[in-house]
DNA sequence: AAGAGCACCAACCGCACATAG
DNA sequence: GCTATGTGCGGTTGGTGCTCT
């Protein structure tokens, strides 16, 4: 047994909506409210199926609707609420005044995807995107800067040009870093297999990367930590004398590129396993804050589409988290976080208030 | 200038769920 | 409890306009 269809009569119109039928449409609701749909388009005669008018309606007609483009607010709550809902379009319109399902679904589909996908997330897990790709990104940003075919490829990184790559290559050294705390000590001499090669560098035999591949493959947060350098505390121990020249030159890098970023004592985390180094702007900066910490900004995203306190973050939490950070910090700089592009892609907006 | 390719988005389609009889 | 019907939702399609070659 099937279901009777929406519309029996064939001969019902299809296609785009003429004005004539939207002021139709808009006075019978108007006048009468929309009822049933299946009657409503006899009794304002229109010759469209009932789910018709109610989609008219529902996307295009009724008065509420907000036109235009998407705010930065609502693309980020956007990308928050998917990554707790999924694709419930609808749930997530109800907390977008004026927009609709269908809005946010092409707006999504057509926008947010490729922005994401573009920032190395997956658009579905939310999560960074752990396969090859990343190794190969990561090999041609470091393969294509001044430190190929050096001694000392990280001291090359202190003399490169202001440009917004650097901020993309030094979030991969990062990821480097994030991934040496994260693997066990001792791995096993095989994962160094398939490393790639930066000219004559190659991880796992200058340095003892081991386990790098395993690493990436557990980085919880690859691009977002732009103000923030976070190193295993005994990874020097770990993985040798390599780890401190990298540290130093990502700290030289921060001293040279951002002067006014002071080393935040205060916000230093420290525990058994990892420590964290942050760079703040200091306070009498005109300039924005540049590091707005993961916590406060995602509890504020949720309070603004959760007011009711209850709490709705799914396991996935750590990467919204990641999220917010990264967009309120690009916000923050009066930079567009959807123009980050750790592809190799970088815009022509010059980033804000950090002097790159 | 023309056509191919692409991006966008309104609208359609089919399924699932709720509810009335 | 079963069936028919109404409604809502998410996936997909196809038309239109823009860009690129």
């Amino acid at each position: 047994m099937g279901r009777s269809p929406c519309c029996e009569e064939a001969s019902v119109k299809k296609g785009p909506w003429t004005p004539k039928e939207d002021q139709k449409l808009m006075d019978y609701i108007q006048k009468h409210g929309h009822g049933s749909w299946r009657n409503l388009p006899k009794l304002a005669g229109l010759n469209r199926c009932g789910k018709s008018c109610r989609l008219r309606w529902i996307n295009y007609l009724r008065p509420d609707i907000k036109r235009g483009g998407f705010s930065k607010e609502e693309e980020h709550i956007i990308v928050t609420l998917h990554s707790v809902l999924g694709n419930k379009w609808s749930a997530i319109a109800n907390h977008l005044p004026g927009r609709t399902d269908n809005e946010i679904k092409n707006f999504w589909n057509t926008h947010m995807k490729k922005k994401l996908l573009k920032m190395g997330i997956d658009p579905v897990t939310h999560m960074p995107k752990t396969d090859l790709n990343l190794l190969e990104r990561l090999t041609h940003f470091l393969g294509g800067s001044n430190f190929v075919n050096t001694m000392n490829p990280w001291d090359s990184a202190l003399r490169v040009q202001e440009d917004t790559e650097n901020v993309i290559r030094l979030q991969l050294l990062q990821s480097l870093l994030q991934s040496i705390a994260n693997c066990p000590p001792n791995m096993e001499a095989s994962n160094l297999m398939g490393l790639p090669t930066f000219g004559d560098f190659q991880l796992g035999s200058n340095c003892q990367f081991d386990g790098l591949v395993d690493g990436l493959l557990g980085i919880p947060s690859s691009f977002s930590n732009l103000g923030e350098l976070q190193v295993p505390k005994d990874y020097e121990a770990l993985k040798g004398p390599c780890a401190s020249v990298v540290e130093k030159a990502s700290t030289d890098w921060f001293a040279t590129k951002m002067p006014d970023l002071v080393y935040d004592n205060d916000n230093n985390c420290s525990t058994d396993n990892c420590m964290t180094s942050s760079y703040i702007l200091p306070s009498s900066n005109p300039t924005p804050t540049l590091m707005v910490s993961a916590a406060s900004s995602i509890d504020q995203t949720m309070d603004q589409i959760n007011p009711t306190g209850i709490s709705i973050r799914s396991s996935t939490s750590t990467a919204f988290e990641d999220w917010g950070e990264l967009n309120l910090d690009y916000q923050a700089r009066d930079h567009q976080w959807t123009d980050f592009r750790p592809n190799g892609i970088i815009d022509d907006t010059p980033l804000q208030n950090t002097g790159l």
